[in-house]
DNA sequence: TTATAGATTGACTGATCACTCTATAAAATT
DNA sequence: AATTTTATAGAGTGATCAGTCAATCTATAA
């Protein structure tokens, strides 16, 4: 890891343990091994680094849901594709879905640039939208639809993590709950 | 209003638009028209303010929650009144709701005695444990039907202020999704 | 009327914090 | 080799903030 990584990981550490407010700049680059200076080098400003920390966080997960994606299947693959990578990299990345969510419910969102929340919804929208032409979901709002598997993904989610189920468990616990979601959207 | 209502007002007011960083104590004390020792007199610290806010909110929403409430409906009449009770109260007191979330994302939340929390989530857990005992649901842990429920509300609020509906479409919205979930949930 | 307790004030303080600045080392470019 | 650019360090600074404190006011009880 370089030292903006390093920067990174501590922040993000740091960040999801104590708040953004309770975590100085000078404890992140102590985390990090490097000095004060150092740390505003890379990001100008406290709040810069938060932001970069959400999209760079943002980027991975997407990186992960365009691994699985293949565009041969169809589109209730490509769904449950996108479901369970959602769930998996959540599961193996608990800080940093949690970071998400925390900096969803920040004043700091604001500060996301509108190509950059375009880019990180793209692969969602599409999909919606080509399920919508084809006459797949029942007659409702393109927008209630996103929103309805954005809330059961997050419901799904703090189930998971408050249960200790072995991984077997839990992968058939995320097919389940995507036949459920399916069914209730679906014609 | 009392002064420790005024200095509860202003800080949910400036917790919202700041997040809990953003917002000095002078500020909420100035926004409430009260002087600095003021607040320290009422909340011995800054977090007690915020754990003190967080209980009465959630006792404001549960207080309405307990107005619909009606012992001689059906099951399926008492989950349908908290659902729409819930959504209803959210969209009528959107600052108090957001905070409610904003606060599940901080630090403080581990700050909630474990009796708040059970008293915050009593009358939930009574109905789930009764269709579950009556054989309502599907075969699916009690846990993960609460969840999805939780998910389920958040989406579906997350739409509804998204949209510049009518109260009568989004009354209409409301209901379908009650028929959504509990479709989904039961057998 | 007097005594006591609680409410309210706002100036003050010690600590902390985000960020700067200067110096130096390393790397890249010419 | 010379020069410019970038990386790194860490001490220093001005501002800000949570919380204190001594003084005053208000209300109720004795």
């Amino acid at each position: 890891m370089n030292k903006e990584e390093e920067i990174r990981a501590a922040a993000l550490k740091l960040f999801v343990e104590f708040g953004f407010h309770g975590t100085p700049t000078s404890k992140i680059a102590k985390e990090a091994g490097v000095a004060n200076g150092t740390l505003f080098h890379y990001f100008k400003t406290k709040e810069d680094l938060i932001v970069a920390l959400y999209n760079h966080t943002k980027d991975s997960l997407n990186r992960h849901l365009l691994e699985t994606y293949n565009a041969e299947n169809t589109l209730k693959d490509k769904m449950k594709n996108i479901y369970v990578s959602s769930l998996e990299w959540g599961l193996a990345h608990k800080p940093e879905f949690y970071f998400i969510q925390q900096f969803h419910f920040s004043p700091h969102l604001a500060k996301v640039s509108s190509e950059d929340i375009e880019k990180q919804t793209r692969l969602h929208v599409e999909l919606l939208r080509a399920g919508i032409s084809e006459n797949i979901f029942k007659p409702l709002p393109a927008q209630l639809i996103s929103s309805i598997l954005g809330g059961h993904v997050y419901g799904v989610y703090q189930y998971l993590i408050s249960t200790q189920l072995t991984p077997e468990k839990k992968a058939e616990m995320i097919e389940d709950t995507f036949g459920l979601l399916w069914a209730m959207l679906t014609k």
